[in-house]
DNA sequence: ATGGTTGTCATACAA
């Protein structure tokens, strides 16, 4: 495995210096606990092998996450952000980090977002970032006065934000992912209608993501290369009695781009199989390449 | 209109 990391990076190397396209291919996953997930999360890695992995919902104390697994597959640049029993954000890459970053949203240590800069092994002359984001998901009621956890969301939501005016695109080439809990368009769920007023697909969240990705200049790559009106979804409820029978599904898992490595995007890939495995997450693998 | 499931941690709460 180790071997076969460091063919990869050689490969992309000489790429490089011969001015021919290097493929880059980035995942984000929400895997709803990272320990009862291993298998699965491994199963992903020796089948696609991303060159970057980013998770979400690790709920993991950081002394429990299982570096030696991510090194065994050739991931050994790895950083995580965790936090015991709720929320908690890593990326594990081939390729190492020059250097990391996180930021506090909301005034709460929640570990909701972590970013990394990859250096020119990854393509990019000056290296690019990654931000890595678990957007609240907001409880129940569509309310802020009733629910403090939606309040907490859009306030999440307008931090960002404010953040993206200053750090996002601006510092290009860079790449946002993540659960972000809002499926911001008609075609982001199987009844746009009937969503209305479900948490996720509000008028007051879906306005408030894209207003925030537009202003910030992200391109929002599942639908840069499939637009509307295909139905993409990259999570289903534990609740239904057949998820893929009913389908009731949401893109609430997204993958933005500066819009400098829009001409790049080859294709973006909602693993679907994956909530078919055992003990599922109730979210899928979305995976993004580029063509550098 | 209602309840449906999963995970963590400890039997309530978040998703």
């Amino acid at each position: 495995m180790l071997r076969t990391a460091r063919a990869a990076r050689s490969n992309r190397a000489l790429g490089r210096l011969r001015d021919i396209n290097v493929r880059l291919t980035i995942t984000t996953w929400n895997v709803n606990s990272v320990r009862l997930r291993l298998d699965q999360v491994c199963r992903f890695l020796r089948d696609v092998q991303p060159d970057v992995l980013c998770l979400q919902e690790t709920k993991c104390p950081e002394d429990r996450f299982p570096l030696k697994e991510w090194r065994s597959l050739g991931y050994e640049a790895v950083v995580h952000c965790g936090q015991k029993g709720y929320n908690g954000v890593a990326i594990l890459s081939r390729f190492p980090f020059s250097a990391t970053d996180g930021f506090e949203f909301c005034e709460r240590r929640d570990a909701r977002h972590v970013s990394v800069t990859l250096g020119p092994e990854a393509g990019a002359a000056s290296g690019f970032v990654i931000h890595n984001f678990y957007v609240p998901a907001g409880g129940d009621v569509p309310d802020p006065d009733l629910n403090p956890k939606f309040a907490h969301k859009l306030s999440f939501l307008a931090e960002m934000r404010a953040w993206g005016d200053r750090a996002a695109p601006t510092r290009s080439p860079a790449i946002l992912v993540g659960d972000l809990n809002v499926a911001p368009l008609e075609h982001d769920v199987w009844s746009h209608k009937q969503l209305l007023d479900v948490v996720s697909h509000t008028p007051v969240e879906t306005e408030a993501l894209e207003t925030l990705r537009q202003e910030a200049g992200w391109i929002d790559g599942a639908r840069h290369l499939r637009p509307e009106p295909e139905k993409i979804y990259t999570w289903w409820s534990y609740r239904a009695a057949d998820w893929q029978l009913s389908n009731r599904g949401r893109r609430l898992d997204h993958i933005w781009l500066s819009p400098d490595l829009a001409s790049t995007l080859r294709a973006v890939d909602v693993a679907r199989e994956t909530r078919g495995w055992p003990r599922p997450s109730d979210h899928v693998p979305v995976t993004a390449v580029l063509d550098l």
